[in-house]
DNA sequence: CTGTTAGCGCTTTCAG
DNA sequence: CTGAAAGCGCTAACAG
């Protein structure tokens, strides 16, 4: 339908008797071009409404101004909250940013990554799957020179600026919290040891009990593989029926806590007088649980707005594969859960 | 750094002693090209990781496979969903989705719908904010051939194809519900009346009601501005203070719902058994509150889908201006705030 | 079946 | 200060 041509710079020189070079320099308003030309260029410009085609424009400069960003899952509170950070850092730098996810998959992740090579993404924002264990597809726009920043879940396979949540402070918070809250037996339900998140979390589990002077018994650290709220309530329940049970608990994330706090609520055991329980990641629904989770925050969009930064930053000066680590520090945030009354 | 000068095609004719246009014309296995040459050049191109040039062919073909997506908040379960599915859904076709966010601010909206007019997204995918009374801005894409796909929020002022939520249906569903576990004082608590999803929501409770040969006294419907916790809690409180408190609620979200929740809570009142309840949009916190909050579930990810499906075909087919509207079904899920035992 | 040619709209030398 | 001209990489008439 319609599509009424647009006005384009070789219309404008014609209409106004000059070169497309001076039409063009006049608009970007370059040095060394007479005040008068600038001024009747960009008057008719405007008058006509003239929009350069970006098209065009992408193509000679072979820039696009958009960014790619590549997440696990999109429906996550932590992740669409990084998202919403780097789209509003990205547009204060005339930025778009163009958004998939590959449901943790490195099959995806690698499709999903080609796609946005060959769409001729500026650069690239990346939390890798759970499954990724080659970086072969990001170095792929490395050799290509077009920046890599990760986030959260990052490949130490690559050099790329990286913007981490600082897990070990964040969890050895959380433990010390549930220290001085009084609580003798804190338990711990971490994810799997070889993903960097949770083997940091559990480090700082074990250095907040250590540096009181506490001990945790082996059998207090226990190791989801889903992350899910199931395996929440089922470690709850094993925690539980320990011949010496735990009298808090430290979740690795908020989800697990949830089905924690569930198996404690079904079987009458107050929290948090009788358990205490903290979460990791301070999801919208924690302040809405009964009792309210205590939860370590993570800071998400402000990890998106950073982690644009960076990339941004590597655009423009052209600077490919600096591996600098900026920790993005938590904050906990205490709720019914664990203040004992 | 490095950029590494990439393969073109003008390279690839050169070494294979071919024309430019041969050698594009079997790398898009055009008609009438000898099956030789074809495997010829696939062969050389993939033996030499020869990747087209994007911009270039955006720029030939003014078409870039992206879709704009304008929602007002990112964060938000409902607009995530939306736009998994739609993700998903464009995938599919090779289309890749530019997203941004508004806020709710019409200021924001038109500017984000300026930039992704003129970054050339092939068509624009959005949700208008609550302050929109305008369709100006969209109508720049029609007037450029650009087709437009509203969902959600909707505005009657410009023709384009349509993906709602059935409000109607939804309340409906849900106030007969409450009906049928024989709450006999069901309250509303609606939002601003001049927002369709409300005044729809409201319809439907209505009917739902007369329908069953039940009253509503207008004291039982109320209207929350900003659509949140607190004014879910207060309003709660409001309703319960009035000489004939009713015994149920149906919300106009879930949010609202967990306002409302904490209150009974906070007051002994006890769900569901002296007070049901009942929201709208299927949150994931809904599961984990206590009780279990049932809801009315709007498809999310389903409307995401179909946005994108209607907006391709809009655009393959070239169609600008359609007005034909797609209402999704709701489901109820119910769950313990409105299962009296 | 293949090659020649023109040109998309813009930026950017290179000359004046 | 301005103009002419080249060319980015690709596609698509048109002509064999």
């Amino acid at each position: 339908m319609s599509d009424r041509k647009r006005l384009t710079l070789k219309d404008i020189a014609k209409e106004l008797g000059i070169s497309v070079s001076t039409a063009s320099r006049a608009l970007n308003s370059y040095p060394g071009i007479s005040d008068e030309t600038i001024k009747l260029v960009k008057d008719f410009a405007e008058k006509h409404n003239y929009v350069p085609n970006t098209m065009a424009v992408n193509f000679r400069k072979n820039k696009t101004m958009t960014i790619g960003m590549l997440v696990p899952e999109l429906v996550h509170y932590f992740f669409s909250s990084v998202i919403s950070g780097a789209i509003n850092e990205a547009k204060k730098h005339n930025y778009s940013i163009l958004v998939s996810q590959t449901d943790e998959l490195l099959k995806n992740e690698i499709m999903a990554s080609r796609t946005m090579l060959s769409s001729s993404v500026d650069g690239l924002l990346i939390s890798i799957s759970n499954q990724t264990d080659s970086a072969d597809h990001l170095l792929e726009f490395i050799e290509e020179g077009r920046p890599v920043v990760q986030f959260d879940k990052v490949s130490d396979l690559i050099s790329t600026p990286k913007v981490i949540v600082d897990d070990f402070q964040g969890a050895y918070d959380a433990v010390e919290h549930l220290i001085r809250q009084g609580y003798k037996k804190i338990a711990h339900i971490n994810g799997l040891p070889y993903v960097k998140n949770s083997s940091e979390r559990l480090r700082g589990y074990q250095e907040a009990l250590s540096d009181h002077g506490m001990q945790s018994s082996p059998d207090w650290v226990v190791h989801c593989e889903e992350i899910s709220e199931q395996e929440g309530f089922d470690f709850a329940k094993h925690l539980n029926s320990l011949p010496n049970p735990p009298d808090a608990l430290f979740c690795i994330t908020d989800l697990v806590a949830m089905g924690a706090m569930k198996f404690y609520k079904q079987s009458k055991i107050k929290i948090p007088n009788q358990i205490g329980l903290v979460g990791f990641s301070n999801w919208d629904m924690s302040n809405f649980a009964s009792p309210a989770l205590s939860s370590v925050d993570q800071h998400a969009f402000q990890i998106g707005e950073k982690a644009v930064g960076l990339l941004i930053e590597a655009i423009k000066s052209n600077q490919v594969g600096i591996d600098d680590v900026h920790v993005i520090k938590t904050s906990l945030v205490v709720r019914e859960s664990s203040e004992k009354q």
